[in-house]
DNA sequence: AACCCGGGGGC
DNA sequence: GCCCCAGGGTT
């Protein structure tokens, strides 16, 4: 294990909390969730934000907040409606276990999101890293909240080798946070370094002119800013390919749901087929879309049918569809299914 | 510990 | 193309 004494030996814990916390005072940017710090506004942008950019963030912050603006607003709305509001930001289970999270909070807890960690972290969706950046910047307690900044600038700032792909760094880093915060800054400490990474400790080309804490920084002092953080390589995605079936009928177009547990778990689709498992598609192909997941790829292949395989599909028209929620693949495919329709309104008008 | 779970942006 | 992103759940 890491000796901590040793790593903070000629270490001024002080200066470095007073110049994070002074630089984040002076640069911090103008963020939604900034502009008031109740717990619940706090939370939604934390859950919003993992594994997600803040500039992607921020409309879907406002959009949420305008139509779910308390905790009781959201318990009260249907999974349905809530996921509606989620539609394009990935991770949907993200929403659908901070729904459930604070459906218990108004139920359980009297609508008031608990201080105690003992009882935050056990709420669905809420881990290690959201428990501390709840706790802190909401109620300013002296917890970490260890993110890919904070592993970021902290393996610079020490010069920490360890692989913070592995699950037991990230404890290694809660415990270098601990020994290195200022408790009665908790929420100025943890935003202030998750800043820093995020806009000057950048993992590509770090800004080290601009950074208050370059003095005492290992990466800065030895020139190993491009080798830290050491992290190993994630192995190769899958590909799949489908056929995408677009049938329309009497005005409306066939959909299925997909599955509830599993990728893009209750999101509606074109019906697809795996291909070279089933018939050959009797249609006319319109084109292949391409989408990317985070370990798989998939290749669509779209199709107009007349007729459809057995299968648990519903014709919805326009207006029925729009109250769906579905992926970005489906709606990749939607934009070429009715680009194909307008080729063949055009022709038809010829 | 390893794998699953979205989507987008930077280089 | 590859990497990263204010990660958590499941096995």
């Amino acid at each position: 294990m890491l000796d901590l004494d040793k790593l903070f030996t000629n270490y001024t814990i002080p200066e470095f909390n007073e110049n994070l916390v002074t630089w984040f005072n002076r640069e911090k940017r103008d963020l939604p969730w900034r502009h008031n710090k109740n717990p619940y506004r706090v939370w939604v942008s934390e859950v919003m934000l993992q594994q997600t950019r803040v500039d992607t963030v921020i409309p879907y912050f406002n959009r949420f907040m305008e139509r779910f603006p308390t905790m009781e607003s959201l318990a009260e709305a249907e999974p349905e409606d809530v996921v509606k509001y989620w539609e394009g930001l990935g991770y949907y289970s993200r929403v659908r276990n901070l729904h459930q999270a604070v459906r218990e909070v108004v139920a359980v807890y009297d609508g008031i999101v608990p201080e105690e960690k003992e009882r935050f972290e056990k709420l669905k969706g809420v881990g290690p890293y959201t428990t501390g950046a709840v706790l802190s910047i909401a109620y300013n307690q002296p917890e970490p909240a260890v993110d890919g900044n904070v592993m970021r600038v902290m393996s610079r700032q020490f010069g920490i080798y360890d692989d913070i792909a592995l699950p037991k760094t990230r404890k290694l880093f809660e415990r270098v946070v601990r020994r290195l915060m200022d408790p009665s800054h908790a929420s100025d400490f943890n935003e202030g370094v998750m800043e820093l990474g995020a806009t000057v400790c950048t993992p590509k080309n770090p800004m080290c002119s601009l950074c208050p804490v370059q003095e005492h920084c290992y990466a800065y002092t030895h020139n190993v800013q491009e080798e830290l953080p050491v992290k190993t390589k994630k192995g190769a995605s899958r590909i799949e390919m489908y056929d995408a079936l677009y049938c329309r009928r009497d005005g409306k177009t066939a959909y299925v749901k997909r599955p509830d547990a599993g990728l893009l778990a209750g999101m509606w689709q074109y019906p697809l087929t795996e291909r070279g498992t089933g018939e050959q598609v009797n249609g006319t192909y319109v084109g292949q879309v391409k989408h990317v997941f985070s370990h798989i790829v998939w290749y669509l292949d779209l199709y107009v049918v007349e007729t459809l395989p057995e299968g648990d599909w519903v014709w919805l028209d326009g207006e029925e569809r729009a109250k769906l929620t579905v992926s970005v693949a489906q709606q990749k495919l939607e934009q070429m299914a009715g680009v194909d329709d307008e080729t063949v309104r055009r022709n038809d008008d010829v």
